[in-house]
DNA sequence: AACTATTTATAAGA
DNA sequence: TTCTTATAAATAGTT
């Protein structure tokens, strides 16, 4: 019956002040949470994002089957944010909107050079690595660590596009 | 210690096939993880969105303090994140990393020709417009109507990747 | 929607 | 940080 050490305790729903309890707290829910909207997904099958800004404002984002295709949905086709009021709303979409297709056309250029240097430069080190070691294997073969790599190299490619949507420790794309 | 007829059972995680329960566990569900993002925002006073779609593709928003804010948040910012996975994220990231660079080797030639081509016609549509119509004007100036156009019109084009995620050509990461 | 037996999440302590 | 333990909280299947 006794209480030795451990065990739950209820907690008070407030704040937390001290910093310590604070990460300890977020990283513990937070990994929660990623499970449980894991979860969800994979038994409901629902698309979803999640954007979050730690107390630092650091961020973090989990998207199912990436974040920006849920973003664009809720964008995109005509819905409104339950949470938003209309006229409101509707400033909030401009804004993006005007943002989304300014960097859009800007970059369109700039995607065009990027892709066909990261296309001759790709090609050239998967033929140089089918000689000498795990490049040329299977990707499904590969390890944590090297698949690592190869985002590494990829990113240093300026590979443009995202690899992956999820952008943080926890992140997570299905 | 029977079980008279209650009682959690341990579930399989897969797809839920039987419409019925699919609503049952997503109602549920959703409701867990709203109550748990609440009180993870209470508790450590981090901003939060969270942007999900049915398997009917209905909208649900959860926002803290509200959506806009944390959408316009992550807008706002170019980051790269380092990456420190924790090592029960491991597993799930390689496959994920699979998927995505599996995907993203295949598709490159695919998005290099797409791109290609929208740039031809992006420039030519923007030619012709630059006679007759809001086209050529500063986008700033664009009402949500014709952005939505414009956008419609940008999307017709085929234009690989996702609008968004190109405001960070080489922002991207985990 | 309400009920329970159980599983799952997690607050503190080590 | 990671592991442990007692306990609080969530929830699957039933009604």
């Amino acid at each position: 019956m006794p209480r030795k050490f451990g065990g739950r305790r209820r907690v008070v729903m407030e704040r937390i002040t001290n910093q310590r309890r604070v990460s300890v707290t977020f990283a513990k829910r937070y990994s929660g949470i990623f499970i449980k909207v894991r979860d969800l997904c994979t038994l409901c099958g629902v698309k979803l994002a999640i954007l979050l800004l730690s107390p630092t404002l650091k961020p973090y984002s989990l998207g199912v089957p990436n974040v920006d295709a849920v973003v664009n949905l809720f964008l995109g086709q005509n819905h409104v944010l339950p949470c938003s009021t209309t006229s409101h709303h509707k400033e909030f979409l401009r804004e993006i909107k005007i943002k989304e297709l300014n960097t859009h056309l800007t970059n369109i250029l700039g995607h065009l050079e990027c892709l066909k240097k990261a296309e001759k430069e790709l090609n050239k080190k998967r033929d140089e690595s089918q000689e000498n070691g795990w490049w040329g294997a299977p990707i499904e073969n590969l390890g944590i660590e090297e698949l690592e790599q190869l985002k590494v190299a990829m990113l240093e490619l300026k590979v443009p596009g995202s690899i992956l949507s999820a952008r943080t420790p926890h992140g997570l794309i299905l």
